[in-house]
DNA sequence: CGAAGGCTTGATAGACCTCAAACACAGTGG
DNA sequence: CCACTGTGTTTGAGGTCTATCAAGCCTTCG
């Protein structure tokens, strides 16, 4: 494969993901290709970028399942966001400078790595990539104002069933999920860190969600018979997700 | 007073806080100065945009108490930050068209409306102020970010102290606090409303605040007897604000 | 086959909610 | 001046959702 293919192959997640939100002319679509970056594959478990780095450099997911998470002073976890290749989950790091939590695989992922310089570099020089970007990290906020609505005002069976639905609208729009499910690598410990729940009780609650039939969740494998259903038990409205379409 | 007077008054809340996060020239400091707004004063509890919304331009807090906030299917409501002088609740809506949840005031305030394209027009002549923006909405992701862990993760007791402790050092940072308190016009209802938790819970645990003598909450009114005290009971470390200095 | 990690189940406990009513206080109007 | 009203606060009692603890089970993998 030539350097240029494996580039191209590489950012195009990245230009689903830009697409499914931002209208980009072919010129800013090859500026993206053209980035220079470090491509690294990691395990599950590992992480990216710690709370209190300074990185120098942004990481695009390109395969995989990422999230963003903050250890408390006690030593519990709460995961803030997931991250779906096509995502980068660090871009904030390009303007705040010093990362308040961390972020790291859940499954092998491969990553790629932008230095801050070359992004900054062709943010300059194509005002409309600052604002797609821009307007990213705004649907990344509206993705955590959702999820505080989950942990404050929703129940245990509701925030499970919102978090499926909102993952299979992410996936779907950039190819990685289809018309009735899409994999998902998280122990159900993971789930629980996600949503304020323990292990035992997000078993108890996914145990209900399968026994109604409104979802098949195996091995890593979710499948939704009943799309309908699911956005009724979630209260879910993807309007946050600001998609184009 | 003249014109130009008046419009420095108003923007001066602007210019105090983005002083607290960002460095700007005396020119990108004068370019906000002279941006065209129009000035209103609302009662409290009155929105000023409304969920699904397109707003035209942005709101600017000159005064008073605001928050974002959304009503779910069921009636009831999420409080998802709070808004005082300086900051700019619906900056988002230059990149996000629709209103995916309101702003309102939570008591008298005196508001900024700035058209977006006047906004966009200046963003577009000083790099440097798009920078000082999209900073200013990635610390209000950040800000988004440790409330989940607050709703998710913290107990009712230190999720009340969290949220006094972020309110003390972001007033300030715009000089609207002393060194051991502030105004906070805010009901328990609006706490709850806030923290997720019911106005009898709120009531219940600032009582216990107040019996420790962490703080002093009577009226509208906070006084903070010990600082350390009060970080300590929230667990709170304001790292996420993103201040400089 | 044994070990490890994840899943499942049961029993008990606690944090927080809901309902209901009383109380405090400011503003209003006769 | 004093009832009257409305909003916010406080208190009590009972109930529920979810956490914690503890153990057994299942699957994968070396």
């Amino acid at each position: 494969m030539s350097v240029a293919m494996h580039r191209q192959a590489s950012t195009s997640p990245l230009l689903w993901k830009l697409d499914s939100i931002f209208s980009l002319s072919d010129e800013e679509k090859q500026a993206l290709v053209d980035l220079p970056m470090r491509i690294k594959v990691m395990e599950a478990n590992c992480d990216i970028v710690r709370d209190r780095d300074k990185p120098s450099e942004c990481c695009l997911v390109l395969s995989g399942l990422v999230c963003r998470y903050k250890i408390l002073s006690d030593g519990r976890r709460q995961i803030m966001g997931f991250y779906i290749p096509g995502d980068i989950p660090d871009l904030q790091s390009l303007h705040l400078h010093v990362m308040d939590h961390s972020v790291g695989t859940l499954s092998t992922s491969s990553i790629a790595l932008i230095p801050h310089e070359n992004l900054r570099d062709l943010l300059g020089r194509y005002p409309n990539l600052a604002a797609a970007l821009w307007r990213d990290t705004l649907i990344d906020a509206a993705i955590f104002r959702e999820w505080m609505i989950g942990l404050g005002r929703r129940s245990a069976y509701q925030r499970i069933a919102h978090l499926l639905c909102e993952l299979q609208v992410r996936m779907k729009a950039v190819g990685l999920a289809s018309e009735s499910g899409y994999e998902l690598p998280l122990t159900q410990n993971e789930l629980g860190d996600a949503l304020g729940l323990s292990t035992v009780h997000v078993n108890r609650v996914l145990q209900d969600l399968r026994g109604e039939g409104v979802i098949v969740l195996r091995g890593g494998s979710l499948h939704i018979p009943d799309w309908e259903a699911l956005q009724v038990a979630g209260d879910f409205d993807p309007a946050y997700l600001h998609l184009r379409r």
